[in-house]
RNA sequence: GCGGACGUGGUGAAAUUGGUAGACACGCCAGACUUAGGAUCUGGUGCCUCACGGUGUGAAGGUUCAAGUCCUUUCGUCCGCACCA
């Protein structure tokens, strides 16, 4: 047969299309998969990294089909940002008409690529209907203080004009364009990711196994848990008189109280409120002041590379246990966010109270000795030890003491055990156009009050200026007046828009209907599809986007919509597509384009390569010559196709009375048919399984049994049908009216053999390979190997022979 | 600094529980068919050696009849976090 992929490609796109092939059933009975790949950015065009996340996630979907599986496999787009908006200042496009015009572009070459996508479920998230989705929730996460507006600092991008989350922060730079990032003082509005702190945390435990370690890892860390003393430091009556006893106390927080005792100093972050305090009211002499705001004015991150440096306050704390009198610093370590901006410090068993004590000539008092040896000269002790000068703790192990300790504080009102986590509140505010509006409305009277529901959704007008310059939103003449829901009186909308990655957070909750379904979701099909069994996509997303769904899953379960905890059962994260040593990227050169690819050889064997190339976590350096050799492939396998007896059922064949090439090549088509099993439901290594039939196809070319050939061509087309469809429907519809297209039995008699290939080691070393028979006895089977390696058993003695059934014989000597 | 992943031919990679290392493919070499081939088919291909044979999974030790696989030490690469008290 003539290869001819443009043709049958074509054919069999259409065909999929035209017969709905792919949607859905509604038929909640039956077993179902939901198989989803990270939905796209419109950009413009897809790239390689796209058709990896395709192609792995229709393999999936392809197979729980033939298994039987209603199947969910939708796709979508991920539809604001920023890039439109760029687009717009830079080509004066509209947004929307960008992106929507990308969308279409996209959504063809994705359709080129035979991806069984169900058509009635795609959606943009820009959609009027998406936003007033996602208002709704927001308004309900307002009503129940899950989403709340405060004043802090925060990462701003000067290049895009708009506040950035911890989470977008790369390397000191915004995640988009890299511009480095200022710190700002404004308001916005924050989602209390950190009331889901421990659940996110604790919940991370059912997914092992389930989700590749290392994101769990990345999360675990994100979320940063530690246990520790939180306690107030008094200040002493002097102190207090100098801050006009506007302030009695400030609390720090420890995850060493066993340390306590070597407490020498206190340190507040440069933004600490008693700071800023004696900052406003002049309280500090020039230069401290001086100094202090030069610390201010540097960013947190520029902070974390400087040397440590700090200025005394000129005032003293109270000591919670001993009493002492301990001066108060300023330093530049500590962190303004975490805890409460304030530490204890105890240079003898910390390096940065160390680091900084040294600088500045403070006490350095020791009071945790190694059990064995010598305390270290010149750094900090931060091991296990013992307690000394500890009071009534001295002598203790250092871990019984931090008890103990604690104990202590709460039993005498000093303190409290707390925990403390790393992960901020989400802040969601973005001065930008093209996102969703937040649904609030500011009003004189009534405060900030939510949208009425009944008004959603707060569309984006269409006619604005966008330059580059500001929020559009605030810019635009009419839009934010409006009246307040509560009292009727004139209002102001809120002309912030939401971070995308909220659409991102929910959309898989969406697909669980069509997408013309009236209501966010019905309850009975989200029951049925969540969770998302298969979640295919690049580790990039390891926290940001994982965890954001995560929380969103977690939130609107408790908003009463979803019963669902965690959104996705499996996780996969493919590896990058590279070329020549480097990620593909246009700045690089070194792209390769999809559609070309198609063109040329078609798209089953781009995607033949692509999975065959390496297994799909793994990077993927791309090989012309390989693609090549792909293609080579299916030319061979549609070739050899012309051996095959056209029937609608598998040909009976007496396995006795067939030759050896023949049982061999029958062999191999069902080991590949075991592998594929286990790769699609276990390993994921689809290029261990696509090597299985290679041989396979090597094994049947050895012989010439036409019935064998048959058998062959039904099993392995069912196989490969979800890594190559279109060439896997022709062929299965010529030759077989399809019914191949199924679940598949492994013919056991197939492995059955009389003679065993065994390899004769000696100690160790592999000498020889023999030929034995199945039910031949140990002795029997020593003796042929003794046989076998004669040479090397001369003048020496055996001292053991161990024989491991069907694999090998090893034969100890000595001498 | 902390955490994670990984190191196997010229290349991408196999080897699921310790059991014949390098399957499958790319590349390369030789041959066949061809006016021609970057098409197709056949054979070969870890390294050293004419060969017998030796040697080989980053390095060094160890456990074992047997180690790519387990343990210890070490080197290197990549990724994430990074003054989190």
């Amino acid at each position: 047969m003539n290869y001819t992929p443009a043709e049958i490609e074509a054919k069999w796109q259409h065909t999929w299309s035209e017969t709905k092939a792919y949607e859905p059933s509604n038929d909640f009975s039956r077993p179902k998969k939901y198989v989803l790949s990270m939905f796209p950015y419109p950009s413009g065009r897809i790239h390689m990294g796209h058709v990896r996340n395709y192609t792995i996630g229709d393999a999936f979907a392809r197979y729980y089909r033939q298994q039987g599986f209603n199947v969910l496999h939708p796709i979508g787009w991920d539809s604001f940002g920023m890039p439109a908006e760029n687009a717009a200042i830079k080509h004066g496009v509209h947004p929307k008409k960008w992106t929507y015009e990308n969308i279409a572009t996209m959504r063809g070459e994705l359709a080129g690529l035979g991806l069984s996508f169900s058509e009635e479920r795609e959606f943009a998230t820009s959609n009027p209907e998406y936003t007033a989705f996602e208002q709704g929730f927001i308004i309900d996460m307002f009503n129940k203080g899950l989403l709340y507006r405060k004043q802090g600092f925060l990462n701003w991008c000067p290049h895009d004009l708009t506040v950035l989350a911890n989470e977008q922060v790369v390397d000191g730079g915004c995640w988009r364009c890299g511009t480095p990032i200022v710190q700002k003082e404004m308001y916005q509005y924050y989602l209390k990711i950190s009331d889901y702190a421990e659940e996110l945390l604790e919940s991370l435990k059912s997914l092992e196994g389930k989700w590749p370690k290392q994101v769990l890892t990345m999360q675990e860390n994100w979320i940063g848990k530690s246990y520790g003393l939180e306690f107030a430091f008094k200040l002493d009556e002097e102190s207090e008189a100098k801050v006009g006893a506007v302030y009695q106390s400030f609390d720090v927080f420890t995850t060493r109280p066993d340390t306590i005792y070597g407490v020498s100093y206190a340190a507040l972050a440069p933004e600490h409120e008693i700071v800023r305090h004696m900052l406003s009211f002049g309280l500090l002499d020039e230069a401290t002041a001086h100094a202090i705001k030069a610390m201010q004015r540097v960013s947190a991150r520029e902070r974390a590379t400087s040397p440590k440096e700090g200025v005394a306050l000129g005032i003293s704390v109270i000591h919670p246990l001993t009493g002492a009198k301990v001066p108060v610093w300023v330093a530049n370590f500590v962190l303004t966010d975490y805890g409460s901006g304030a530490v204890m410090a105890v240079p003898a068993h910390d390096d940065r109270d160390y680091e900084f004590a040294t600088k500045y000539s403070l006490p350095i008092k020791a009071v945790i000795f190694p059990s064995e040896g010598e305390l270290p000269v010149g750094s900090a002790y931060t091991e296990a030890g013992i307690l000394h000068e500890s009071a009534q703790f001295s002598g203790m192990d250092n871990t019984a003491a931090k008890a103990a300790i604690m104990d202590h504080f709460e039993e005498h009102k000093l303190g409290k055990k707390v925990i403390n986590f790393r992960l901020k509140d989400w802040g969601i505010s973005r001065q930008r156009y093209w996102g969703a509006p937040i649904p609030l409305i500011h009003c004189d009277t009534c405060g900030i009050v939510p949208e009425d529901k009944a008004n959603l959704p707060v569309a984006l007008p269409e006619d604005v200026v966008i330059n580059g310059e500001g929020n559009p939103l605030e810019h635009h003449p009419t839009w934010k007046h409006c009246t307040c829901p509560k009292c009727g009186k004139p209002a102001i909308r809120e002309t912030d828009t939401m971070d995308t990655f909220i659409q991102s957070s929910w959309y898989f909750l969406r697909y669980t209907v069509p997408n013309t379904y009236p209501e966010a979701f019905d309850p009975k099909a989200l029951d049925y599809w969540m969770g998302v069994d298969h979640y295919i996509g690049g580790i990039e997303h390891a926290i940001l986007h994982l965890l954001y769904a995560r929380f969103f899953t977690k939130m609107l379960r408790d908003l009463g919509y979803v019963k669902s905890d965690e959104p996705f059962e499996h996780l996969l994260t493919q590896g990058m597509v590279l070329k020549d040593g480097a990620k593909m990227s246009k700045s690089k050169g070194n792209t390769v384009d999809p559609g070309e690819l198609v063109a040329k050889y078609g798209a089953d064997t781009a995607r033949l390569f692509i999975l065959f190339a390496a297994p799909p976590t793994q990077e993927l350096e791309w090989n012309d010559s390989a693609v090549e050799g792909a293609f080579r492939f299916l030319k061979r396998f549609a070739d050899r196709s012309q051996n095959v007896n056209a029937a609608d059922r598998l040909p009976n064949i007496d396995h006795t009375a067939l030759s050896k090439e023949e049982k061999t090549a029958r062999k191999k088509v069902y080991e590949a048919l075991k592998r594929s099993q286990e790769v699609y439901t276990e390993r994921h290594t689809f290029n261990t399984m696509i090597a299985g039939v290679m041989e396979a196809m090597n094994a049947l070319g050895e012989q010439n049994n036409r019935d064998v050939w048959s058998e062959g061509y039904w099993i392995l087309l069912s196989i490969m049908e979800p890594i190559v469809p279109h060439l896997c429907w022709e062929l299965s519809t010529n030759l077989f009216n399809r019914k191949n297209l199924g679940p598949q039995n492994v013919c056991e008699e197939v492995f059955e053999v009389d003679a065993l290939s065994l390899g004769v080691s000696v100690n160790g070393k592999n000498r020889a390979t023999i030929e034995v028979g199945v039910s031949e006895s140990q002795d029997t089977i020593i003796e042929s190997a003794k046989t076998a390696v004669e040479k090397w058993l001369e003048g020496k003695e055996i001292v053991k022979a161990i024989v491991i059934p069907g694999k090998l014989v090893n034969l100890v000597i000595k001498g």
